[in-house]
DNA sequence: CAAACTTAGTGTAAAATATACACTTTGAAA
DNA sequence: TTTCAAAGTGTATATTTTACACTAAGTTTG
């Protein structure tokens, strides 16, 4: 063990988990880690990992997401919710994942329950921020993300699933957009997240009677096609539905 | 510390509570324990809490919520979902709950972090067995339950939001429910539940177009009126429908 | 500068679903 | 046998969802 490993301040027994999903206007991109570079390994375990860390004794579970996030994006005040618990006794069981935690973790045979977040960030503003382990953070396509280390495919499957139904439910997809956008942004983002081909007249109808929505007199630039009108999210409060009446799409 | 407090197979920094819910006819009932009589304190502390224990160092965190409610009722196999983690700084810090934690705790300062679990079950089936601790258990109207201990009330708050969504989308009323029941009793249940006062005609319909009910040849008995017919569960798998199509009423 | 290309923007009719609403039947109890 | 309590049942109207295709506008290319 080296001795500059501070174990003190560490809760040993649980950690966080990010699951940050970005949108670039084709595909639904997830936030990960190569965790040998990130710690200066450099062994050869190429693994990716969803962006984690144990806590600390004195910290609140969703400070440690959000601590975890401005390290790695230099964004504060990210949209985080939790996705829940995942307690597995061999969760951090796989060979590679145990070579991980021998080389890095004071406490590396300690088990370990880890709590799930999920992000949704703009993609274009929230650059990831080239320190700290950051570097070795990429955006990786949802769709063509391989076996992660630990557990991190069971979380990542929780959090699609949890955010298909946010953006059915709530109105939500804004937080994946820059401030202003074109209507049909909107459109990608839902066929690609839900993994559908929605009606596009329908759907802008209907997304247009939730009220969430204002026009504004701006209009894309630098297209090589008729611009389309720019609209903006009205930040009025959304109360969650009893009654289920409310779809947002 | 008395000498048999065995702290060697504890896990004293996590924890599960487990609100069960349970339906008898009129209201949502939930399972409550008197804390200090369930640890023979017996000293005034008559603070209800959630039934719930911390795991063992190689204990699943769904197999220590089923332990405690086995404990509790006698019954294995509860239906079983998680709610999320609860891990706030402050979430044992009631000058109550401290005293509690003094008298009965190995590590009575430790920080933990609690998941939380909900059940439905079939109140009359599952009495509370006459043993262990549940001697010390009450079914509590969900409306009268006043303030538990701990941080429980914002776990109970929790649960009943995912139990009312659950009951919109999945079907998972007949948890609450014998395995023969009139309809009449699912159309209390869901407003009940629901905090409504739903069309009862519509929702029979409803109810019925599903294909989840399949009606028996068998009838209320010893009701001052009319019999009713007694419907049945079919055990069907229910496939999450992706595209929001069902609605469970 | 005309033609071709690309996406923007828009309406309607038919089908399906949701809602509102009240009387008759049946068995038990008085 | 009368009364009581809940069971059981249908329809018309309103609302929502769905399916479907052309014109407009700005950019690029030849």
């Amino acid at each position: 063990m080296e001795s500059n490993r501070k174990t003190n301040n560490i809760n040993h027994s649980v950690s966080v988990d990010c699951v940050v999903f970005g949108f670039d206007g084709f595909s639904l991109k997830v936030l990960l880690v190569q965790r040998d570079l990130r710690d200066n390994l450099d062994n050869g375990d190429d693994t990716l990992v969803l962006p984690g860390d144990l806590i600390y004794i004195d910290e609140d579970l969703e400070d440690a997401a959000s601590r975890v996030l401005l390290d790695l994006t230099g964004i504060d005040n990210l949209f985080l919710e939790q996705i829940g618990a995942f307690g597995s006794l061999n969760r951090l069981a796989k060979d590679k994942d145990k070579v991980w935690l021998d080389l890095v973790r004071p406490i590396p045979e300690s088990r370990v329950i880890t709590i799930g977040y999920f992000a949704l960030v703009n993609i274009k503003n929230y650059t990831i921020r080239p320190a700290g382990f950051a570097k070795h953070v990429i955006w990786e396509d949802f769709n063509e993300v391989g076996e992660l280390g630990f557990d991190h495919n069971d979380i990542l499957r929780t959090a699609i699933i949890k955010l298909r139904n946010k953006l059915y439910h709530e109105p939500v997809g804004f937080k994946l957009l820059p401030k202003y956008f074109p209507l049909n942004h909107l459109y990608t983002l839902y066929n690609t997240i839900l993994n559908s081909k929605l009606d596009r007249r329908n759907f802008l109808r209907r997304i247009l009677k939730t009220g969430f929505l204002k026009e504004t007199d701006n209009f894309q630039e630098g297209v090589p096609h008729k611009p389309a009108r720019l609209y903006k999210f009205i930040e009025k409060e959304f109360e969650n539905d009893n009654n289920h009446k409310f779809k947002f799409y």
